[in-house]
DNA sequence: TGTACATCAGTGAACGCGCGTTCACTGATGTAC
DNA sequence: TGTACATCAGTGAACGCGCGTTCACTGATGTAC
């Protein structure tokens, strides 16, 4: 009976930070939420005991770089922001014709949604508290509907649409509906869904009026 | 120091029920869950040990009636579909018009999201485990969604939307399309949102192509 | 060159809490004889 | 009419668990003198 001692905190492999160097644990802690909650697809699953585990610490490590586990599930929302929108720009690379370049950044929301359900869950669910989520005019989320209202404006200014409505308000509408078709997808995983990507360009194609025959115009998909 | 139990777990103002009426407790014990979710919003707070308090029962009566609390919550769930089902049968009554039925009926289901977030994040959320949720062919979301299509359906033949698609598969986007609208609503309060029927009725109305002009067409709204 | 000391990057035991669930029990009420 | 017994509607103590958080501590490393 020599030891064997499963509830050791941290892994053999980790050694310390040299002097200096504290700040990389904070990383390492972000990194390793994020990779828990990918891998998990959900966020309640985020405990401080199985980050710490995670990293290879001890739980009351992440205390050195966090006052408390919400202000870490914000740094994770924050990285969830980051990587959806590398997705969003890398998928409109190159893409020069509005119509098409709003499509694919839509698409992108929503398959980065339906691939990554822990991070989105955690940006746009109830899982943190009010207070901690992101609301301000400033905040990722809202940068983001900005640039949906940009791409959405283009579309209106090179003739692409039916009608032209105010962007703000109509990327409104867009982020509730492409958020639905996401989420709706995650909760309820044994309905029989259409092709996402048919769905989506379907949904923006109404809800934007894009029936002006630009060339990638989409018809009736759905 | 005499007593006062503050933990003792039945109110005093309950007795048992009389011999052959022990079912009364389950409908007692539903009622006062729904009660909790509705009243807090968030069905995290569900837990039996605050619902038997509420109803005034020792935590461990609540096994006479259910196995475990996932099948109490999925009895809250069938409650708050028979909730919003009767909304949604009232909010059209007497209205004749298809596209104002239709409208009516999504508005209704906008607002008892809004209204009771509790419920609907119950019902449409993550919150039950994956096997208990309702999935089949029967469930009460499906048959509401049935009953969308043939809403959707009724406006396509009285020759009242721009084009006929498939009822099912636009019902289908449309509902996608309100559980955005309503349930980013719930979950980013401080949003500067416009008017919730607004927005209903425009992505309504953009979705299943109300703009044939009928009487209760609406127009740009948003 | 040697040593005392401050700083830094963490550790580990322990806390109280609320949770779902188990199990043996209670006490009132109806019924068979 | 009386009583033993079965049934019914609950009760209450206790369980182990994982949680976030607190607090005093450790041990390596750099630095001042």
């Amino acid at each position: 009976m020599t030891s064997t001692p499963a509830a050791s905190p941290h892994r053999p492999g980790r050694r310390r930070n040299p002097r200096g160097q504290g700040e990389r644990l904070r990383e390492e802690i972000v990194e390793a939420a994020a990779t828990l909650v990918v891998a998990s697809g959900d966020a309640r699953e985020l405990t401080l005991r199985r980050i710490a585990k995670e990293v290879g610490i001890a739980t009351t490590s992440v205390y050195l770089h966090f006052p408390d586990i919400d202000h870490l599930k914000v740094a994770i929302v924050e990285r969830g922001y980051a990587v959806m929108d590398a997705a969003r720009e890398t998928s409109a690379e190159g893409i020069l014709d509005p119509v098409a370049r709003l499509l694919a950044r839509c698409r992108a929301y929503c398959r980065f949604a339906v691939e990554h359900p822990g991070y989105y869950r955690l940006m746009y669910g109830h899982e943190l508290p009010a207070g901690l989520a992101f609301n301000a005019d400033q905040s990722p989320g809202r940068r983001a509907l900005g640039s949906l209202a940009d791409s959405i404006q283009q579309c209106q200014q090179a003739g692409l649409t039916d009608h032209v409505q105010d962007p703000m308000a109509t990327a409104t509408l867009a982020w509730a509906t492409l958020h639905g078709l996401a989420s709706l997808r995650i909760d309820r995983p044994n309905f029989p869904w259409p092709p996402l990507e048919e769905m989506t360009d379907a949904a923006v194609s109404k809800i934007v009026g894009l029936g002006a025959g630009g060339p990638s115009a989409p018809s009736q998909m759905i």
